[in-house]
DNA sequence: TCCTCTGTTAACCGCTGCGGTCAATACAAA
DNA sequence: TTTGTATTGACCGCAGCGGTTAACAGAGGA
């Protein structure tokens, strides 16, 4: 790729990378149109080939941008450090969602790029993200305390519905297009809420209405 | 359309219907091509031109299609009657899941439809769709005895919470491709039972290890 | 004023693949 | 052999694709 697209103010970058994000989304690699991300990121397809030497070549940066920077971002929040689950998911979920403020189809994009069948980018997408996989392989979630939970549940099945849930939310919330992070980021937090008042072990004597 | 479609052997119009299913599910309306609908259903492009006289009425005969289909299915199994929000829930999962096994790629064709932009199918594809969902207004969920579950509870959170993680698992089952209508129902029915073992009101001194 | 360099574009090219048509098949029944 | 029907390959005109290129706009320096 051209570097001088480092050069361009970063808004511009950032449209660029959002017009891409949004277009390879809503179609598989094949059927998007590097005219159409043009026009999205409001510039003329020439300087779109200028920047990128070939469609190939940008989606791949794309693919590599969106896990770049969702590493960074949750190192950057000790996402990979919080001891307790229901905080660990919540900060997870929020760095996610302060993502998608700035770059709202990126969960999307990821989502599709990571099932792209294309022969023409399928292998470097899986070496791609391989490279940023082996850095956090989390086997974290084991080592729960099943002291703190309700006796006697079962947490493989409880982190697994949690996980169930906020996938089917997120899902929901891209279909309709119209995404609004702060009303997700409420909404969120009322799930998490509602898990911990049900999952958590109560306390002796705790209150019942 | 032509009548002529339904002398065709079942199996065939199943063929036909099966692959308008897939190839819509995956593309946008407009990315979708007539060729690889016929192409996946084993018939000539002519001979689909020869039963639907362009694409829109191809579609549109689906998206009723999938409707009546699953009113059909829902209503033979008594979906609509079920008293226990559980036992419902299930049921209507259930038939979902055995209308998968027949039309694998319904569920998300139905879902794209639903939210298809394209000008020259949308308002048609709403107007069908009102004409069968106000056959079912389901204002059903009111009904539900706060007594019958933990005390305390937000029934309504619970309810989105639990239709949030069938979509999550029906969307996350959907982008990996495989479909395994038997494994489906088991993780179903195990989501359902952990639901029913937290959820629900415990009886006195109950199974406590 | 002219030149140069950089960012940017409109116009273009060859080609693929689209929706849709049609004349010609294969073939069963009469 | 004829007739009617299910089915197709070849075709058409056109839109849209990935990618190229020659030209333009404008700021800065001589």
């Amino acid at each position: 790729m051209n570097p001088k697209f480092y050069n361009l103010p970063i808004e511009k970058q950032q449209a660029v990378i959002n017009a891409g994000f949004h277009v390879f989304s809503q179609n598989s690699y094949k059927k998007s149109p590097m005219s159409e991300i043009a026009e999205t990121a409001g510039i003329s397809k020439s300087l779109l080939f200028h920047y990128f030497t070939n469609k190939k070549e940008l989606y791949l940066f794309l693919w590599d941008t969106s896990a770049r920077i969702t590493v960074e971002e949750m190192e950057k929040n000790g996402c990979y450090e919080q001891a307790d689950l229901f905080d660990s998911m919540e900060k997870g979920m929020q760095v996610k969602l302060e993502l998608m403020r700035k770059y709202p189809d990126i969960g999307m994009f990821s989502i599709r790029a990571f099932y792209e069948k294309d022969p023409e980018v399928r292998d470097e997408v899986h070496k791609i993200m391989n490279h940023y996989l082996q850095i956090h392989a989390a086997a974290k979630l084991a080592a729960l305390d099943p002291d703190d939970f309700l006796p006697g549940i079962d947490l493989d099945l409880m982190y697994r519905e949690m996980y169930l849930a906020s996938e089917g939310y997120l899902w929901e919330k891209m279909q309709s297009g119209n995404i609004d992070v702060t009303e997700m980021e409420q909404d969120f937090r009322k799930l998490i809420d509602f898990w911990k008042a049900i999952y958590m072990r109560k306390p002796k004597g705790a209150d019942e209405k």
